[in-house]
DNA sequence: CGCATCCAATACGCTTGTGTATCGAAGTTG
DNA sequence: CAACTTCGATACACAAGCGTATTGGATGCG
């Protein structure tokens, strides 16, 4: 039945990526075969959007067959669920991570600018998965919900953030933080899509670097 | 890539747009046909996308089957190809519209700013149409050089407009205009989206009304 | 050592969707 | 009014994709 030698599937280490396969592991939990399914099907959608992505193609992408989907999810739908959920909790985690000692810097605003574009979730994979879940919540009110209470949390965590920050500058808001928040947000997007597009993604001059030090400007005062 | 032997897809001058009338018409010419379709589509792909999109489902929505379909149009890659010719003047010509009677308001930037609003381009459908269409620009290089172009022109229309309508408020920009329209049209995206999202599709208070005055500070200064 | 349990692979049915080929009804022209 | 042309409808062939049912093999446990 199976043609080829025993299998191959895992490399295991949670950690980034494919692989062409390697080390036959002895311990095959099933909890790494769904992070490998869900790590597929980040770059898939990313690549060819959810509706445009199929099922067969993630488990490719994994190292397995269909079998091993449906025995982890129960649909396709169920998939984008989990990815959803799962996405919104790496993205958390790893701004939090990489602005974490930012604000120990000598000048924080330019540390947390400079270290927000080594950033994964900027790359050109992460911009589109995340733009992709974002138009799904505009066309289906379902979504709407997730998504809103995933900005709720990102808020919670980087409005404080973001007041010790311009805190330690000795700034402090004049308009919403939540609408600081949104446009600095809007900002980094509109920056990170117009690099993609036109194919200098990592360049480090870029819309975002030359309007943050304006728009900060605009939205703070010296700290009375 | 195909020929069609029994029909040319002509590109015809675009003519008289919006289909008014309901009842089945006595002559329905070639392009009445391909601008049904054409509306059909940009409703269909706005609500589930175009690879989530069947032929089938806009060929229903413009009331013709899909024989009417494959006498107008090649494949579904033609059909997008045309609508986003399409989308991208008309795109153009409202915003050009709307904004033409303001500069002579008495106070040009809140009349530009209202009249935005009021705008379809930026109604839930045209917006997810819009958002959809770039981010298969950045999925496919193939489509970045359409969207760079469209983008290229968006601006040379209105950098000018931009300028004029603060000449005319005394205020001259300190940042680089193309700079300044993305971050505008950044805020603008993101109010609409978060708009639609949360429902009050149509408020009066959102985002964009509550920065445009801040950015316009921070980009601008009294006209020497 | 044999039994039970998981879990992924294989195989299958069925639906949906694309594109082609053909047909027929209107309109046009001599 | 008859032949021709045009264009949309019908019918069909075929591929892709989803989800189910079943099988096989490994692991854990008594």
């Amino acid at each position: 039945m199976n043609a080829m030698p025993t299998s191959r599937v895992v490399s295991e280490s949670p950690g980034p990526v494919e692989s062409g396969d390697t080390a036959d592991a002895p311990k095959r939990s099933r909890s790494v075969t769904r992070e490998r399914l869900l790590d597929a099907a980040a770059q898939v959608f990313a690549e060819q959007g959810v509706a445009g992505a199929s099922v067969e193609e993630v488990c490719e992408r994994a190292g397995y067959t269909r079998g091993a989907f449906y025995s982890n999810f129960a649909t396709k739908d169920a998939l984008l669920v989990a990815l959803l959920d799962r996405e919104e909790g790496l993205l958390l985690d790893r701004l939090s991570a990489a602005l974490d000692g930012a604000l120990s810097q000598p000048d924080p605003l330019a540390a947390v600018a400079g270290r927000l574009f080594d950033l994964q979730p900027f790359g050109a994979s992460k911009y589109a998965l995340r733009a992709e879940l974002t138009l799904l919540a505009v066309r289906d009110p379902d979504l709407a919900a997730p998504y809103l209470a995933a900005r709720r949390s990102f808020r919670e965590r980087f409005v404080p953030f973001l007041r010790e920050g311009l805190a330690q500058a000795q700034l402090e808001l004049i308009v919403p933080a939540d609408d600081a928040l949104d446009t600095l947000e809007a900002l980094f997007d509109a920056s990170v899509r117009s690099s993609i597009i036109s194919g200098d993604a990592n360049a480090r001059d870029n819309l975002a670097t030359r309007m943050l030090p304006v728009l900060l400007g605009a939205m703070t005062r010296p700290r009375a």
